[in-house]
DNA sequence: ACAGTGGTTCCATAATATGGAACACTATAG
DNA sequence: CTATAGTGTTCCATATTATGGAACCACTGT
């Protein structure tokens, strides 16, 4: 512990302390706390209380602890979904314009892909209710991008078979998800269902984490594979260009 | 400063310091803390230095402080709207499957509502897509929910007429409201849209706060008022016993 | 009654955090 | 091209502040 005098070992152990609490899944003791970290019961405690009176820290009706109420706040105020939705629309809308066809933004959690916002192409086709359907990432623009940067893993079990053209073989579909972080953009044709294309691209965190994608889909009918390869490019100049646009929006704040 | 000396100083001056930095909107400078929390420049340094190497709080380009891995991981645990899926799914199955009709579990966020989660009916009536689209909240049973339990606000402007039977006047909405809490579930006839009812009851938090809603929906032609009232008594008591599981195994573990 | 938990408070001690000063760097200004 | 005012970091003597052992309280089970 004591490499080089920092002068901040108290602060160093209370978010050790801060950060076991948050991160463990059931929520630990004091008395727990104080063993693992080998800090004496009445310093642990100390610290504990510090934490807790700032709000860092709460404790259950078992006298457990768990993130405080600034924390959860945060944790509200930071995640939900309709943060990326708010951001993302303008682009969802600007791209359904330009090719009239419908865009969709998508996440991944808890292994499963889930449609967050979607605005509608000028024609009437395909549209069906999303909410609440699974869309296997195998079969699916959106998928094959959320697996290819690591947003969602590929299942277990087999590559269910939705058409003649799915894929359905791991190695096929591990070379796939090569080319695509290749070209940057995913592609699917009938591979999902007859009749049907699509083309997505990931959306990034400001650390490069990938944590959604937006596609365009629409009918084979009005989309070529060359089309298909263009809108790709413009959907990552869009995406890209609205964080270029958000960064600058924080720098000169 | 020095009112009862706890022997807590470091930790409650850094506490300070990353909860100013979790509540900025704009990522706080080191000089900005320093300043504010009247806490000399090298003490605000070494301190933040130290949240920093736990990963508490990280710097921006600019070396602006903002909320570290730790943290934006915790809070990416925490949230996600998935979560609320995960544990509300099984109810919506179960309510699907007795009532026969399309179970839907909504949040709202950023003033919007929005459905995450569906459960189709057996019968083919009404699936259209209902990704992105804004529903509006004095229109929908979910809607009524979420604002008569605080978890939206009744928007600025003009309630827009979308049938005969919508509430467009703000005092009958209060009204109406007031209505729903007492009954503990929300009831719209043919107010979103010719021929459709719907019936729904608020999720909430263990803090008590309400945080989605589940509905049932479907033709006026299968579903009574006193249907909808019962099965309004049914949802809520499916989330209650889910709720209660819930608890039953944080407190076993 | 007692031993074994979990947790808090007390207090003398010295280890630790403190903060002024000096330094490095970058802009904006003169 | 030198001021000047704004960042932020490092150093180090100082004493303020955190430390941890021990005593103590409250439960629970034996």
């Amino acid at each position: 512990m004591s490499e080089l005098v920092n002068g901040t070992q108290a602060i160093d152990r209370a978010s050790a302390l801060l950060i076991h609490i948050l991160e463990s899944s059931t929520p630990p003791l004091l008395s727990e706390l104080s063993r693992t970290h080998e800090i004496p019961k009445s310093t642990t405690s100390r610290m504990l209380g510090a934490l807790e009176r700032q709000g860092l820290v709460r404790r259950d009706r078992t006298g457990a602890f768990i993130a405080g109420d600034v924390l959860t706040q945060f944790a509200r105020s930071q995640n939900h979904d309709s943060v990326l939705v708010a951001r993302m629309h303008s682009v969802l809308e600007k791209l359904a314009l330009s090719t009239g066809e419908t865009s969709n933004l998508a996440v991944s959690s808890n292994g499963e892909m889930r449609l967050i916002d979607q605005v509608d192409s000028h024609y009437l086709l395909g549209a069906t209710n999303w909410v609440g359907k699974r869309i296997p990432y195998h079969a699916s623009a959106l998928g094959k991008i959320l697996l290819a940067y690591g947003a969602a893993i590929i299942p277990a079990g087999k590559l269910e078979r939705l058409t003649s053209k799915t894929i359905t073989s791991r190695p096929r579909l591990l070379i796939e998800l090569e080319n695509v972080r290749k070209k940057g953009f995913a592609i699917i044709i009938d591979e999902l269902e007859e009749g049907l294309v699509a083309v997505a691209a990931p959306i990034r965190e400001d650390d490069g984490r990938v944590v959604g994608a937006i596609s365009i889909s629409g009918p084979s009918a009005r989309l070529t594979l060359r089309d298909l390869g263009k809108i790709g490019e413009v959907i990552i100049h869009e995406i890209h260009s609205l964080q270029v646009n958000h960064e600058g929006k924080i720098g000169a704040a």
